[in-house]
DNA sequence: CATGAATGAGTCTTCATTCAT
DNA sequence: AATGAATGAAGACTCATTCAT
């Protein structure tokens, strides 16, 4: 009935809008998260960013926890669909990727001060909301696999002798996540370029042929 | 001006057991962060956890925020203290040194589930919680600047020819952070144990001299 | 004034449909507040036992107290249309109209289990919302005039004695009422046979030559 | 500790006044539900009636819920205690017995127009609050159960020869329902004094030699 | 010192009503 | 006529803070 005539472009155009305006949301929370931090946020925060009244928030979130969780799973779906972006258009040498991936990383899409505040909001309650480390968890093994095989092969090319690769990943990954944290708590001293090239540089010390030190 | 000592304690109260309640109350405060969260831990959750009624937590702290903010200096405070008698102790090479501190970071009293999940709220809330980052930003400041002191030496030691031992004592704080943050969300795979080698493993990879890879 | 004959519909509407929505979404209202109570019924819970959209209904009912008080009026509409027809095609003894007004009273479309469960939620209402009262008023009065005078008639009839048919009268009303209320709370132990029984057996007892008891 | 002095009145004088203030506000659900009615009767209009803040009711009653099924409970008891009282005072014999129920029945204190109101807004909400028919359940089925022993006795003491005691008790039990329900709708000319002659001439009518019609 | 009753501001959520399509 | 997105007022409930005991 509705949707009986192929031609009919209203029902997608609501669709649509209605896509948008969760959207629109959705940036009004990650901006009421950095901005008065998770505890501060409320309805009336996200709904005042967002230009919209009060009733609207609940209209299109079932629930302020139904809001936040799918802030949460916009963010980790734009990392991941960058992610897979980025390791799709780089050579196919491993270190290439590698490098794709830190480049994706220090992204400001992903990591913009908003943003950064926002990912560690979510970590900080992950313990007693499962489902917020569920949500992330499906990319991170994705990612958390791809770099450890990218390391080993590096490391079997560059015959670095290092004895365990997946060690290797682990730590840069870790690495990363503190290097966000650094931008996150000093961000006049930490930038995202500096982090960045800090990230670089770790990588020039285990793999040096690979990734030579850029000379700056 | 006003805080110009910020991890130095008021004066010793007259009673001690004021003290005393008042450090049963931090306790309380970090179990119910730790297990609640910041949003979800109110005084209620914290006169719970502490056995005693409900005003009895304003009679000892001013407001909340103060409640949440002496916790925070009393974990800063206390790997202050851990740090501090760290290095006293150890041997006077500058490897021994930064071994020693990462012996502190990786000890039971300052990173336990409990105190991670608490250490990781307060930085959620750094931005626009100015003084959480005063707080820690003293011990903060005062232990990279040893760590980057001590990078140098040995890098001077060792003639590792690289660059920047500042940038490498960044580094090294952003790992031990990220480390913290594995420990927080996948304490299954990432123990205090795992993180720890992983801390020293990176030691190894750019002071392999003054830090050998231990065998496994 | 304005309510002159409250029982009595508005003109017809233009348009056959309107008439039909109108009583599809009466329909629904009846259903919805058997089934949730007249707090918890919402134009929500109505428009989609109706089936229509969320501003459907005040397209029909300008405001939802007027959608209620459309919906007693149905009710005491129906009801009395069924008393008329009833006393109508009655014999013309007293105790056949009589026993007939009781038979109407008992009847699947005046007390179904949704239906007693919409009557009492008005009656709950009748302090505060007069206007639900005079909806019904106008049919009680005459009902229970009718009632009046055909106890009167019996009583004559039958020598009966019994000083004040009104009394009598007024307690078969009362009886009924008190029928539909136990019909109500206790759907298993009284039901629509056994409360018509009950209500026979009374006018058994009362004018035992005109309602002989009937042998089960 | 707290109670070891057993002359210290302290403790005791709180657990009075709370009960005291819970005795406040289930007097004040009550004149509110019967001013504005079940659903238009929030915490503010209780709190209102009662004289005390707006967080003061959930203090006391987890919620508005518990509040309600609290207000029952208190009239369902009250009427209890009223009718064991009543049967306890009454002579021994079956018919001052009845006696005696009919008189609590249409005492002030259980049929005051507030009062009443209330009992018809929790019947008009047993279908689906089955915890309020629970509540009353038990009161009903002890009274129902004495009030079918007593028509029994009486029944048999008098040889009425009527077929079924049990029929008769039953529709007693409605006839003062639908006495209850005459008050509320037309308190002014259905009384408390007239609806309790009516229960009375009922049972004149079933059991004349028992229960003598009263001369007016 | 400690208690816990009371307060009232603040938050989430619901919902009647409006209105553009 | 019908839809359903948007609104905002109102309600239930929470909780930091106060204060009498």
């Amino acid at each position: 009935m509705k949707n009986s005539n192929i031609l009919v472009e209203k029902p997608k155009r609501r669709t649509e809008s209605k896509e948008v305006r969760r959207r629109q949301l959705i940036d009004a929370t990650i901006a009421s998260i950095a901005e008065l931090g998770m505890s501060n946020t409320t309805l009336g925060s996200v709904a005042k960013r967002a230009g919209v009244a009060h009733g609207t928030v609940n209209l299109h979130f079932p629930s302020k926890e139904n809001l936040l969780e799918e802030t949460l799973r916009f963010l980790a779906e734009q990392h991941y669909r960058l992610w897979l972006e980025g390791i799709k258009n780089a050579p196919n040498d491993a270190n290439a990727r590698l490098a794709a991936i830190v480049e994706v990383d220090f992204k400001l899409e992903i990591v913009s001060p908003q943003k950064l505040a926002v990912w560690f909001s979510f970590w900080a309650h992950a313990n007693y909301r499962p489902l917020y480390l569920e949500i992330c968890s499906q990319f991170d093994g994705e990612r958390g696999g791809e770099i450890e095989r990218l390391c080993s092969q590096i490391n079997e090319e560059g015959g670095y002798l290092l004895a365990k690769p997946s060690a290797i990943a682990q730590r840069f990954e870790a690495l990363i996540d503190g290097l966000w944290l650094s931008m996150l708590l000093y961000p006049e001293t930490v930038t995202r370029q500096s982090a960045r090239v800090d990230a670089f540089e770790y990588l020039s010390e285990v793999f040096p042929q690979h990734f030579p030190l850029q000379p700056l």
